[in-house]
DNA sequence: GCACTATGTAGCCTTTGACAACATTGTTGT
DNA sequence: ACAACAATGTTGTCAAAGGCTACATAGTGC
């Protein structure tokens, strides 16, 4: 399959990565409710029944979307923290500071990745949801080896704080709160966090 | 109009109401996605297009689902902290732990709660949401006055227990955390809160 | 009882996701 | 080399949905 200058090819070569960037920005563009696999494959150059091989349904594009943001986020956290030279909290709000911004600058992929968990055939969401969350998981026990947070279950601890900051761009994106205030409110959850959760 | 014993009538009396209560039952039962105006139609008897009189698009019954939401939610904070013989912390922990069932029972309509509002033009969506929301914000200004509560913007404060909260229950929604654990991860989350909000 | 408005109906169109039958290309074992 | 075979794309079809228009019926107010 070498590449052809022009022209079209029976066989796309990397359909199923071209389907799924052309899905991130649709629904950056215009949400998941607007996403068609029939524009998608429009757009890509293919039948409209060419992304059946890849995705049966639909919902397993989403799926996909998904997984693929959690890769993202999880990359995004494990980078935000890796200084460590910095002191925990400072690592701790930059943790949160990157959960934050990814998740208000997208806003329909946040959505999909915190509504497609719940599904009857196990898809490897759930997976991808825990190895993005491993690295705050870390930072906490590094946190209580500090003597900086109380003892506790580790899981415990982080789930509140992720699910608060998840919580804070939640308002975000649905317009409740400006994205402005989006970093201060960070800061001040987590300072806040790591006052009640100190031991 | 008086009610006839049976057969139908040209005119269904109470439409929108009756598709708001066939909408609810539905998203319950199978998911904002999967809810149709031609379903909903057919369960309550009337012609396809006979929705549209009460909602043009698919968009505002959604947004009239988010609304009465809201004022039901608002209605169960309000009556968890109506108890003033309660001290501040307890009744803040009911505030949340009625904000965290309703959210839990009702997965789907939190679910659209949390979409619908970011839209063009304003429903009154975002005023149900503040009005669900200010009897936290009362019951902050209450703790800032028995300094349980350090001073600072009542509002910044309960946006973030609110948050919190909220972000709880979508992880329980969305199957990352047990149902069962809600109950003693609200109540962390808001001891846990209320330590370092603390004056 | 007559206009006017509100509410419901019937029919049409376009788009969509899902499915099946067929075509083309890539791969593998011999 | 080459013959199965698997993988990937294409074309055609269908049922269901949302949205639209024209029309029918029922309340309401003058």
């Amino acid at each position: 399959m070498v590449d052809q200058p022009e022209q079209s090819r029976y066989h796309h070569g990397d359909l199923r990565t071209a389907l799924l960037e052309a899905a991130e920005r649709s629904i950056r563009d215009s949400g998941v409710s607007q996403l068609s696999l029939r524009d998608l494959a429009r757009e890509v150059g293919v039948s409209h029944a060419a992304p059946r091989r890849h995705f049966p349904e639909r919902q397993d594009l989403l799926d996909a979307l998904a997984e693929r943001g959690y890769a993202r986020l999880g990359e995004s956290i494990r980078e935000a923290v890796s200084d460590h030279d910095s002191e925990f909290p400072e690592r701790m709000r930059r943790a949160a500071s990157a959960f934050g911004h990814f998740a208000t600058g997208n806003p329909a992929l946040l959505e999909l990745m915190n509504a497609t968990k719940h599904r009857p055939g196990a898809s490897s969401v759930p997976q991808s949801s825990a190895a993005a969350f491993a690295p705050i998981l870390d930072l906490i026990c590094e946190g209580q080896e500090n003597k900086a947070l109380r003892k506790g279950s580790p899981e415990e601890i982080g789930l509140i704080i992720y699910a608060t900051i998840n919580g804070i761009t939640t308002l975000v994106n649905a317009g409740a709160i400006s994205a402005e205030r989006l970093d201060d409110l960070t800061i001040t959850a987590v300072n806040q966090f790591l006052r009640g959760a100190a031991p």
